[in-house]
DNA sequence: TATGAATGAGACTTCATTCAT
DNA sequence: AATGAATGAAGTCTCATTCAT
């Protein structure tokens, strides 16, 4: 066996990698409560006192796994254009995801969750929940400009509803996966929103 | 101030509703994760150990109170025959309870989300949401029957879709209040449902 | 059915009895560590408050169940003259009665123990014990009188080896039931106490 | 003062003795019963949570302290071959250690005596009593083949009356040191015990 | 006489954090 | 870089006691 020899700076970001996954596998195993800085550290094959040295405190912690977490679930949107299109595909892509959602999705969710009560990472997903409602504002009035979408429909409100609808079906997902049939589901709610936004 | 003589009975009952409302309103006030005993007694205006006195356990206050908050989100429900109408009728309700929900409500939207994560939780609401996605079947099964709904629609996809999106609103809410019209978004969201599923 | 009536008087040694006697059941069953003044009042069929009001305290319920469990553990005794055969009578009787020792006589053995720790039991049954150890003394000074017993026997260390063995085997059979056949030790240990005093 | 540079090894080690040894300490002068993991941690010098950080739980400590508590009171007797002998000897050096017995062999009698009644206690008391009366079984059933004590003896018998015997005595000493004069007794029970035991 | 509501001290336990190694 | 010893705050739960009914 041919011990590899690496940086200190390697080394550094192996183990920060090996905690967030770790982090990730416990938030989803047993919900953020139950996360304590000693069994992120063991759990990653480190030492109880892992985590403080490598990020410092649990907040800040828990600050670079949620941005961790949040990093590009469906693949291949940022080359569309804005429109309809772009939207059903981010529908589509999002249920269809769901299917084998990795660790650090279901992680997201679970933290997303958790945000609503625990004022320090309210700001990490409102920020990120704006920035999504933001861009299927922009898909909406881009749909309408061009005739795709009727123009009574008010696009903020279209973006509330997608965003909830998707987040909403994820957290089924989680608790009650039986429930959930995505591969079904998905065509569902993609046909859904076409039927719901076409011009008349 | 007059002190009223009361029976035994008496002062159970009226504790005992002192402390939900104490407890639903620390919920909403600073989250579920830091509800502890001490501080729900002294809320209602009672000492330290009163909760445990009355329910017994944390655990037992938490599901007293799940119950609680859960009775009746939207009322008037329970009149109605299971149909398109009533499923409008319960969307249209529950985005609207959204705007000013009493403190129960927000307890119990808090406590759905806790549930995602909180294990003692997770099995009244795993149970509440079956029943939630139960009667959505009914509506939509309904509906296709008396022809209003269009056939190929799937009544479980139905379910998990509306029970999701309305769940996912109400977080985006509580996240971010100003990003949510509730009053307008009621109108959008009905609206949704009653293009996606009418008969073409 | 008949009501029988009965005097205030009654009542009260009733009650008091009976807490008594649930006291006892409670502390062979499990323990003096959990027994709880309410557990003692529900034991007895009455309320949990029951036994502050007939006792005062804590305290006073051991106290009181203390003085009724060491009553008359051996029958009969009080009738024999100071001797070798009372000695013997005793040694035999004691460990005889632990084979089938009934609920007090148990709790008697367990609060004995437990007066080696508790500070506020130990009087009571330091008393007790130089009480058993005095008649024992007077049992081999009597003996030694009367040429029974050999005359360079010490009265106070026979007394002090034989309190001890009986109440240490009394807790062996408490510990480890099955080690402790009584039948036949009854038969070895008077025997023993024979030969060891006899006259050469 | 000089602060000596320890590994953490060493720290751990010296801290864990000082812990089991503060405890020792606290049973004997205070019972089992007001033994809380925060005195034991002050007493021994370190702060309120040492324990926990230890021993991980109270019911840990005790096993441990039980353990630790329960070796070789009479030493020198893993040397002699079982027989008559080493019966003698081990009751004379037993009650002979009484006299000044140290802290630790105070605390086992009292923890033994407390397994009574705690039952988490009761199975490591119950294994080291098994042990000790089987070794005495052992020293009786040598002495009865090698003719130096009569074969209508019951070894098991034996067993449970000396070791009651030796336990009693030795809690007599802690509840009325002055009613227990050890250097005469220690000659009188090994005397006793001699001629009990002898072939007439 | 009897019930049980209410209190609050005290125990065990968990865990983020600090700091020596 | 990594370990883990040590601290102490905060939480839950138990229970004797007080007191209103």
């Amino acid at each position: 066996m041919v011990t590899v020899r690496r940086t200190q700076q390697e080394r550094r970001v192996q183990a920060e990698t090996a905690l967030l996954n770790a982090a990730a596998e416990l938030v989803v195993q047993h919900g953020v409560r139950s996360l304590t800085l000693a069994r992120v550290g063991e759990q990653a094959g480190y030492s109880r006192g892992i985590v403080t040295h490598h990020f410092g405190s649990k907040q800040a912690l828990l600050e670079r796994l949620a941005r961790a977490a949040q990093a590009g679930f469906v693949p291949g949107l940022a080359d569309l254009p804005p429109g309809l299109d772009r939207l059903l595909r981010l529908v589509d892509g999002y249920v269809g995801a769901l299917e084998d959602a990795g660790v650090m999705h279901r992680a997201f969710l679970l933290l997303w969750v958790e945000a609503a009560t625990a004022s320090e990472l309210a700001p990490i997903f409102r920020e990120r929940d704006e920035a999504f409602r933001r861009d299927l504002r922009d898909d909406v009035a881009a749909a309408i400009a061009d005739g795709a979408v009727r123009p009574d429909v008010e696009p903020a409100d279209v973006a509330v509803a997608v965003v909830g609808q998707l987040r909403g079906i994820g957290l089924q997902r989680i608790l009650a996966p039986e429930s959930v049939h995505t591969a079904r589901l998905r065509q569902t709610v993609t046909d859904y929103w076409r039927q719901a936004l076409r011009v008349p």
